[in-house]
DNA sequence: ATAATTAATGCAACTGAGTTGCAAATATAG
DNA sequence: CTATATTTGCAACTCAGTTGCATTAATTAT
């Protein structure tokens, strides 16, 4: 349904995904904002900015949900697919900009495709 | 673990994945097995199933669990990787035979890639 | 500015997939 | 056939995410 108004729960969650481009889950959100906002208000809200195309998120390989900035997505849709990785070693995910290409597969239609890279970030694969 | 009895179990449970090839949720399987197998059992053997390079497991794009067949994996190791389709229409979901190449990305050790497509698969495609 | 309208919020209770502990059942080895 | 170890069922739990509803806050109209 998209934002209408402009509260201080949105101010507050926008606000989280200034400073650092990394996409942040869900659940460390509420752990981080608890004493601001309520969880069920945390959900909706990055809810509606998915659906503003402002966010976009995804799900990692434990199933849970992560949101990170869009680059060029709007109301209309979300057109900046891209993969997505996590280290496995301390956990922290981002967006990355390269480009994979799905081959056409016979009597199929592609619509999307969600890309999980897991391995080890510039961070931990210097030790 | 690795299974070690030949139980009833996992006799019926290996039956479920000898006549289609595709991919089957934990869910149906419980649901479909429910007057012979109790919930934790199917979950537990799917798991050791998995341990033993007979099933591998991935979840979709709503963070539910799919099992399907292996080809050439074994207790040492799941070798065989390949993209997963997910039909929107119909929901079924199976393995892709294709390779999906990613890029080397700069600074990153890539471990794994998880790849779910969706789109119409063949049936839901013709009509 | 004030009141009326409508959207957003907090809370508590819920949902549903998957997990855990433990006692009872069953497979395998001797 | 008995002893031992694995597997099973059950009930209770976990935990991310959702829902209903009354209250609060933002926007619009007066
Ligand atoms: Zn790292
Ligand atoms: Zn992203
Ligand atoms: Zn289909
Ligand atoms: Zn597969």
């Amino acid at each position: 349904m998209g934002i209408i108004r402009k509260t201080q729960s949105v101010e507050v969650l926008l606000n989280e995904f200034q400073e650092k481009s990394n996409a942040i889950s869900a659940i460390e959100l509420i752990k981080r904002l608890s004493s601001q906002i309520n969880k069920t208000t945390v959900y909706r809200v990055l809810d509606k900015l998915e659906d503003d195309g402002v966010l976009h998120s995804f799900l990692d390989n434990s199933g849970i949900k992560w949101y990170a900035k869009c680059n060029d997505c709007s109301k209309a849709g979300h057109t900046d697919m891209h993969p997505h990785f996590q280290c496995v070693s301390c956990g922290k995910v981002d967006c990355l900009s390269i480009e994979v290409t799905i081959p056409p597969i016979p009597n199929r239609e592609i619509e999307v495709s969600q890309i999980l890279i897991q391995g080890r970030c510039e961070s931990c694969n210097v030790k």
